[in-house]
DNA sequence: GCGATGCGGATTTTCGAACATGCTTGCTTC
DNA sequence: GAAGCAAGCATGTTCGAAAATCCGCATCGC
């Protein structure tokens, strides 16, 4: 169920945009039930665009294996399984692991000073009390994409850097939907900085272990709780 | 220039699908250049469906990078060029490598089954002669896709097979671009059959190996002729 | 009783037209 | 003669409604 969507960029040039960025967020953070069927009638209250406009934004979803689509009846939020999370994550941590490590080896100044600025914008966050943190946590998700982007923003292959994107989405969506069914865990802000630090110090490898590890601990967390929010785990 | 789209497949349930399919197919011919707009006016005249279904096909191929949109400008073809497709090309040997091994070490009689039919269906255009299988490239074109589908298939990692369908499309798309500005090559029927008999006597490095070699070989050849139709090659 | 058949409402799919935006051309003014 | 401006045209963007499709339910026949 919707129920609200929240936040209201409005930067978006096109409404077309702005809804797809939207309800990107609204399915990432786990609004729409897996599986879910997305009717249009609900889509145009929640959102205020015409049919035709939010066709456009789901079909741009629909590749990115957000949605998916059976003809004549519509649209639905993309199934979850542990098998598929697995799947994901050991892509994913290659991915991240793989452009962190180029782009430490290819960073220069102005990589190295968005990395530290997106630190910064991090931690102050997440160095808040766990009730506080719970509160902006849109903030913090905002914050920590930033973080991670930045770390890998120097990788010069285009394509490892777009496919790490989708498969960064995907995790995301599992782990928000994960923490809506367990309690909120401690921060990790002194691996984002043992992260940020061994980057600036030029470590590549370092920073591969590092980030192998801080994405294997969440995926483990996220299967751990598996059960109470996905259909079977074998 | 969109020249004809031609064929009409008219076997998809919903008329986007049809149109999305179309559109891709024109996209990856080489039909329209890279970079080139794309303009609704044109583009419903060649496909015949209205604004809206042409605009939310344009949205899927959006997040698959091959077209493009920037806001009030419209959509044009995704631009290319020799650093792209070396990109492209060094994922794609990986990802086809590591799907084919995976899918051979996994495959069961119905893989194998597939395999042999499709190796067949590739195989009875490529002993044609030049002349034929330039005549027929439509259908060599599916076949090929085909067989290296099918190559794949078991791969038990859906993700990979996945990430790795987008990067063939992109594959394909500079292959048909400069089949355009070269003479046709030699029939490859030899290296299929190789990696065909490979795949169903189960050595998974060999296919591997295999595999990297044959797609090398084609981005070498791309690559080679890319002056002739690449805006600049360092 | 049980399955097939046809109607009614709900939903998706598609279209054509209104609206907004960007570009070009021709004029004016300095 | 060149720079700046404004109107007109071409194009992209968004919407609301018509057409097609599917699902559930009642009815009919066996």
């Amino acid at each position: 169920m919707p129920t609200s969507s929240a936040q209201k960029p409005m930067d978006a040039v096109l409404v077309s945009q702005d809804v797809l960025s939207r309800l990107k967020g609204d399915i990432l953070d786990g609004r729409y039930q897996p599986g879910e069927r997305l009717r249009f009638a609900e889509l145009q209250d929640a959102y205020g665009a015409s049919i035709g406009t939010l066709r456009e934004a789901l079909s741009h979803l629909l590749p990115e294996g957000l949605v998916e689509l059976d003809a004549n009846r519509g649209f639905r939020a993309a199934p979850i399984s542990a098998e598929d999370l697995r799947d994901v994550s050991s892509l994913h941590v290659e991915f991240e692991q793989r452009a962190a490590e180029a782009s430490v080896r290819n960073g220069g100044d102005a990589w190295e000073a968005g990395l530290v600025l997106a630190f910064h914008r991090l931690s102050k966050i997440e160095v808040l009390p766990k009730e506080e943190r719970r509160r902006r946590s849109s903030e913090w998700l905002s914050a920590h994409r930033g973080f991670h982007a930045a770390l890998v923003a120097a990788c010069p292959s285009r394509w490892l850097l777009r496919l790490r994107g989708q498969l960064y989405d995907h995790m995301e969506r599992y782990r928000l939907i994960s923490q809506r069914h367990r309690p909120l865990g401690p921060s990790k802000r002194a691996e984002h900085e043992a992260l940020k630090d061994a980057a600036l110090a030029g470590r590549a490898e370092a920073v591969g272990e590092l980030l192998a590890a801080h994405l294997r601990e969440t995926t483990e967390t996220v299967l751990r709780h598996a059960p109470q929010f996905m259909p079977t785990s074998p």
